[in-house]
DNA sequence: GTTATTTGACCAGT
DNA sequence: ACTGGTCAAATAAC
């Protein structure tokens, strides 16, 4: 690890911070289950707190224990969000008079973390905003802005790895302003409180062959508990992939690209498999009452490169009178395989 | 008509 | 000069 005491311990409390959510999420499974539908946001909130949870934990490793337990640097709204103002060229086209279009992310408020299929990403709505070929690089990097709330700085770029196609290669730029906004508001676009700047943005839902919006294959908990999401995925990525394999609960913090590309592949998989790593392959009892699977993870350190693999996992034990549900979930570091 | 995505051009850091 | 990041017009989808 390339920080020290200081650092490494406040990168404990985060991710503790995260094994908390993933105990909430236990108990509102087991609230909402017979609700599942509206339960779905909130659960979607809880994912983003462990997920933020989790990138801040890896800030604060980046930092080191010199920095002691400062949290992330929010860039400068002004920087991204004002973007001066337009002119028109000979051609009549806008050409804009800002200045400062290309960013620095030397401040390290960045974080790659990679995603493999059937891993969860974050549970925020992203809006493409460009796609970028890469010298040197056999797919094009996608690039996303943060739609859940207008003025929200975060970004994140997705790019499929050249070594390993089956992984996404995400990188975190800039803080979320946006998490006031109650996220089940978020997840669930019939509700009346949502503002309409929420309501303008989860209308990629509209866009949706209606067998997905709804999917009928999404009934009991375990299903929700094991559906995967791709956060990035476009078009181009899902040709890329011979054998999706992932279930998909559909949800605002999705994009239109990222919602259709996985009706396609959802089409074309027979069973849903949450089996991103062979060597780790989850214990599945199909039709017992208790199960548990597992997510994998990484966080890969824009500093020094370091990968850092975690695993979520998820387990259920059901009494024989099926009446309380025990969810369970962990966070769980791998020890030994830093590299 | 509205909204999201695509894509070529622009801009700035290196 | 090259390259990556962003903008915004054009286009697609609904």
């Amino acid at each position: 690890m390339a920080g020290g005491g200081g650092g490494t311990t406040a990168a404990e409390k985060l991710i503790v911070d995260a094994q908390k959510s993933t105990n909430q999420l236990k108990d509102l499974l087991a609230k909402l289950l017979p609700r599942a539908e509206e339960g779905g946001g909130a659960v979607e909130a809880i994912l983003s707190h462990m997920s933020e949870s989790l990138s801040q934990a890896l800030a604060s490793l980046q930092r080191g224990a010199s920095t002691g337990d400062r949290r992330l640097p929010v860039p400068p709204e002004a920087s991204l969000s004002s973007h001066g103002q337009s002119v028109q060229n000979s051609g009549g086209r806008l050409v804009s008079t800002r200045s400062g279009q290309r960013r620095s992310r030397a401040d390290g408020s960045s974080h790659r973390i990679i995603l493999q299929h059937g891993a969860r990403g974050d549970s925020y709505l992203w809006r493409k905003y460009g796609q970028k070929d890469i010298l040197g690089a056999r797919f094009a990097r996608s690039y996303f802005k943060c739609g859940q709330r207008a003025g929200c700085p975060a970004r994140k770029q997705v790019q499929q790895s050249d070594a390993d196609p089956s992984r996404l290669e995400i990188t975190y730029i800039g803080a979320h302003t946006c998490h006031e906004l109650p996220s089940p508001s978020c997840a669930t676009p019939a509700a009346n409180s949502i503002d309409d700047d929420t309501r303008r943005n989860t209308t990629s839902h509209r866009r949706l062959p209606a067998a997905v919006a709804v999917p009928s294959t999404m009934q009991t908990l375990e299903d929700h508990v094991l559906a995967s999401d791709m956060t990035a995925w476009t078009p181009s990525m899902e040709q890329e992939i011979s054998s999706p394999s992932w279930l998909f609960i559909p949800s605002p913090a999705c994009s239109q690209s990222e919602l259709l590309s996985v009706a396609e592949a959802e089409a074309e998989a027979e069973v849903p498999e949450l089996q991103p790593d062979a060597s780790t392959a989850p214990v599945e009892h199909k039709k017992a009452r208790d199960w548990e699977r597992f997510v994998h993870i990484q966080l890969q350190s824009d500093l020094d490169g370091k990968i850092i693999p975690f695993r979520v996992k998820f387990c259920q034990r059901q009494d024989d009178d099926a009446v309380d549900k025990d969810l369970r979930s962990e966070l769980i570091q791998e020890a030994g395989d830093v590299r």
